[in-house]
DNA sequence: GACATTGGCATCGGCGTGGA
DNA sequence: TCCACGCCGATGCCAATGTC
């Protein structure tokens, strides 16, 4: 059989992300044996190893990456046609955050796509900094927020509220000519930001001097002047510039940690707006959580 | 270094359910 | 009624970690 169940998919993009069958059966309301059982089956039928097992959880193999990128897909569409099929048409207004730094080459494609599946949701957008946008949001001026946190600066997701959407590499980048002997000349956002802190925190562990030639006012005019060789930065892999992407790794710098994305969710109660807001949450998480 | 504990996954037998 | 299927709980195995 060349086709896919779509639970055993659902179990397998479950267990990717929650790094063990133990952490993720709950998650989809099984035993763990059972969803090994899924996981064993969906194996046989893609006749491919496609998660390697080991003490400390699962991680998957190449042939796993690669469906896990076609699962994420097919489950978003599944339940997007399941959306449509109920009926469920997004109406009203739904006020969005959103961190520059994600997917700043694919957003105004994906805000247009919502803008055409759903012509009845009038969408409110502000893009910014994660700092700004969460303040945004805990003072209720907007509804839902997608923000960047990095592990070690940020705490980890904690609450029901906040759901991760995707994490990405992050790379230090330059066009620049940059020498141990010396200061490193760093183009960053302004201080609130994260990235300058990590960029900032980093060096200074790792006793590397540098110098803060260039502050931007926003990531498109930091990606300019990282390509003008004005500074090197810290930028997670979907805000580097197509321009640079060849030239990232190669600066001999500290490693970085990965950057997460995170969805917040407003307050649920059995209002239409809230109902909006939670469809709409779902839809963008789907949709961000299925792009690698 | 030896042993105990912990936490991961795989396997097995039994049970409930739905279709032929 | 039988059978296939999916699930659960129990159990086993194994490696990492903690304790002495």
């Amino acid at each position: 059989m060349n086709s896919f169940d779509m639970e055993q998919l659902r179990s397998f993009v479950t267990a990717v992300d929650a790094g063990s069958l133990t952490a993720a059966a709950p998650l989809r309301c099984l035993s763990q044996s059972a969803l090994s059982e899924q996981l064993r089956k969906l194996e046989l039928r893609a006749n491919q190893t496609l998660l390697l097992r080991s003490k400390s959880g699962v991680i998957p193999t190449a042939a796993g990456e690669k469906l896990l990128q076609h699962a994420r897909h097919l489950l978003a569409l599944a339940d997007l046609a399941w959306r449509d099929l109920q009926g469920v048409t997004l109406n009203g207004e739904v006020r969005l955050g959103i961190t520059d730094y994600c997917r700043p080459a694919d957003m105004v494609t994906i805000l247009a796509r919502f803008a055409r599946d759903y012509p009845h949701l009038r969408l409110r957008t502000m893009m910014g900094k994660s700092r700004d946008i969460e303040n945004a949001w805990q003072q209720g001026e907007i509804d839902l927020a997608i923000v960047m946190r990095i592990p070690g600066i940020h705490p980890p997701v904690s609450n029901s509220r906040e759901t991760l959407l995707l994490r990405e590499h992050m790379m230090w980048v330059g066009n620049t000519p940059t020498s141990q002997h010396e200061p490193l000349p760093l183009a960053l956002l302004p201080e609130g930001c994260s990235l300058h802190q990590l960029a900032c925190h980093t060096l200074k562990q790792h006793q590397r001097s540098y110098l803060i030639r260039h502050i931007a006012s926003g990531v498109r005019g930091l990606q300019t002047a990282l390509v003008a060789g004005l500074g090197v930065a810290c930028l997670n892999q979907s805000a580097i510039p197509a321009e640079l992407q060849h030239r990232s790794e190669s600066l001999g710098l500290p490693s970085l940690p990965l950057a997460e994305f995170v969805l917040l969710r407003g307050p649920e109660d059995s209002s239409e707006t809230s109902k909006t807001c939670v469809a709409f949450g779902e839809i963008l998480h789907s949709t961000l959580s299925g792009m690698t």
